[in-house]
DNA sequence: TGTACATCAGTGAACGCGCGTTCACTGATGTAC
DNA sequence: TGTACATCAGTGAACGCGCGTTCACTGATGTAC
């Protein structure tokens, strides 16, 4: 039994969450070391004893919220490319990229707010989770067939995009909705589909 | 000749402009009243010279930069109802809006980072210009019979911003392939054209 | 046009506050025997 | 199991720096006559 060793990581965890829970309320100027160790529960220069500083802090915050970026992009692949495909796969997908989204509203807003950012570490690790999506999204429009992949790939992802902010936003409540009118877009960028023929 | 009185105006836009670059180049932590005045090569007492506090001059700045998103957008319109419509409407008004962004690169990027800050003044605008370009889209979209006018109107923004954001960033570099893929998506997400019969 | 005075944009110096960072200390937890 | 010692997460107090803000001053521009 380390509890020592146990506590000290659950304290760690609880300054790291922190962090993120200011940046999403109060935004950049709000993150002081004296906020976040109140906002754990701990008196400020507690904050040095599981920090060497604020800006190493930071990194490791902004490497929590690009790991928690990609457990729900991680989960939406899985969801898309498990079974059978109930009202076909790019309505599935669409679905599941939603709801992913919409289950960790704080990481997502994080996500959209920070990254476009200059000289923080956050919009480092978002730039890069966003620049692999694009590219997986422009590999499978590629390997379908697709003229332009690239400007493709780019329209759809800001399709989601901007689908997801009018969730968050409440300006879109009817998720079946928004997920048939992407599907309807999308197909319009894929090449025509094969006719089914028979044998 | 008030020479002064002039004098005064101009080296004011200067420190306004200077707040400008420097949210550009280095982000809000980088705005102190010292970098401001340097930049815009004056002592840094003189920043108090042209406003009460730091607070209404980050005001001031985001009023100009939400003016100048605002005469972007309107150099649009006045593209997109201007004459006869060579290639289509809609192409022409997606080609109006790509030039029309990429035209002054600064404060599209500017609104493109910070559109959804919170608790900053520049966010406030941004988020109002944003929100009149969705309502005159939602608009267009309803009286043209769009059956989801909210969702297409998002959607559509969405596409503009994500093409933008691709110019921008220099992974798109043919406007006109872009904009092709624009109508085509738009298209799919309006009614059926009304065949064009004769008499 | 010239002179005496008023105005005022811009400045150097100084102040105080908030914040990041350091340090010596405490008391609870862990370890050796 | 009990005891003596070592470790270490967490803390109060203090320090220094950068930044926002103030103030008395200057010298150039504008105005009245």
């Amino acid at each position: 039994m380390t509890t020592r060793r146990e506590a000290k990581a659950h304290t760690k965890d609880r300054l790291l969450d922190a962090m993120l829970v200011i940046l999403h309320e109060g935004g950049p100027l709000a993150l002081t070391t004296g906020r976040i160790a109140e906002r754990a529960g701990l008196a400020q220069p507690t904050f040095y004893v599981h920090f060497p500083d604020l800006d190493r802090a930071m990194e490791m915050a902004a490497d929590e919220a690009g790991a928690r970026m990609i457990r729900i992009m991680s989960a939406q692949r899985a969801a898309i490319e498990s079974g059978p495909v109930p009202g076909g796969r790019l309505r599935h997908a669409f679905r599941a990229a939603l709801e992913g989204f919409a289950s960790d509203r704080q990481t997502t807003e994080l996500f959209l707010r920070h990254r476009r950012d200059t000289a923080s570490p956050f919009a480092a690790r978002f730039r890069s989770v966003l620049a692999t999506g694009r590219d997986q999204l422009r590999e499978m429009m590629q390997s379908g067939g697709v003229t332009s992949p690239d400007v493709a790939a780019a329209l759809v992802l800001g399709m989601v995009t901007a689908s997801v902010e009018g969730m968050l936003d409440g300006r879109i409540t009817d998720v079946e909705l928004a997920v048939d009118r992407l599907v309807v877009a999308t197909r319009a960028l894929l090449p025509p589909a094969r006719p089914r023929v028979s044998a």
